[in-house]
DNA sequence: AAAGTTGAAACAGAAATGTTTACAACTTTA
DNA sequence: TAAAGTTGTAAACATTTCTGTTTCAACTTT
């Protein structure tokens, strides 16, 4: 089980367009070419984006910009925007326990609390970290290359 | 994406067995029937608690039993046991990042940290629940019924 | 010896995910 | 206005993962 490589994309998509934005065209094509993926997903994701106001794209002129500024796009920001758990939430509960048995039929209600709240602590790690600081780091290694 | 029901299932498995153990013989076919899962699933699971040293079964003679004590076995252990996230680990990175790109070559290096920090907090909450604390909830639920 | 059970492998089906192809809608440039 | 380049999206296809099913050997108890 791991999740979606959709998360990372985005990340790696918008690090693209913070650094190359006014010196290029960032297009769905480039950013394939960067990312590996193909353009058609990187449309996909870009659209996410744009739904969750992260980035302004337009039809037929080429190029994405970034909608905020990186200090205010959260980890968690992007994780929401590609869809990486739905509203069933992280963990998956089997879905037919035998309500005649006292244990099938409360189990679920004994665990919720204990599950969403490791949810929680993920996602709040998430929320901790901005793409300001990601895309810090990236510049630092490049300009260490 | 969601993590494998087998989770659930486990703890259920875990909780049925502390509950019935002594009661009547705690078979794959019984906890098949209490948690709507198939024998052979079952099995299976039971089967990784084994090897994780968290239950006892023998071929022939029917019947699991618990290995732990209740409050030694966290749902951190049991996550681990039927193998939620393998060793790439919880976020799966995109495979074919640009090495001609600098931000292709050097994105997975400047995410990393932050991607094992979240999937860190994640399992230290897990850690600091234990399926005692699981079982009385459930035992709780099922006086107040 | 018979009945019940576990362990494990092989196969089938379903569901989720990712890829590719195709094309209409749009913008810019010449 | 025409051409070229780009995005948005749908549809078809392929791949992977998860779950269920069947089958049977090995084992234990009665």
């Amino acid at each position: 089980m791991q999740i979606t490589s959709k998360f990372t994309v985005a990340v790696h998509i918008l690090a693209c367009i913070d650094i190359f934005d006014g010196q290029m065209r960032v297009t769905s094509d480039f950013l394939s070419g960067s990312t590996g993926v193909n353009a058609v997903i990187v449309r996909g994701v870009l659209g996410q984006l744009r739904n969750a106001g992260i980035v302004e794209t337009r039809q037929g002129s080429g190029g994405a910009h970034l909608a905020k500024a990186l200090d205010e796009i959260t980890l968690y920001d992007i994780y929401k925007a590609v869809d990486c758990v739905d509203d069933e939430g992280l963990f998956h509960f089997h879905e037919n326990p035998n309500a005649d048995c006292p244990v099938g039929r409360n189990i679920h209600k004994a665990m919720d609390g204990r599950l969403e709240a490791a949810q929680a602590a993920l996602e709040n790690e998430l929320k901790s970290t901005t793409l300001a600081q990601v895309v810090a780091d990236t510049r630092k290694i490049i300009d260490e290359e």
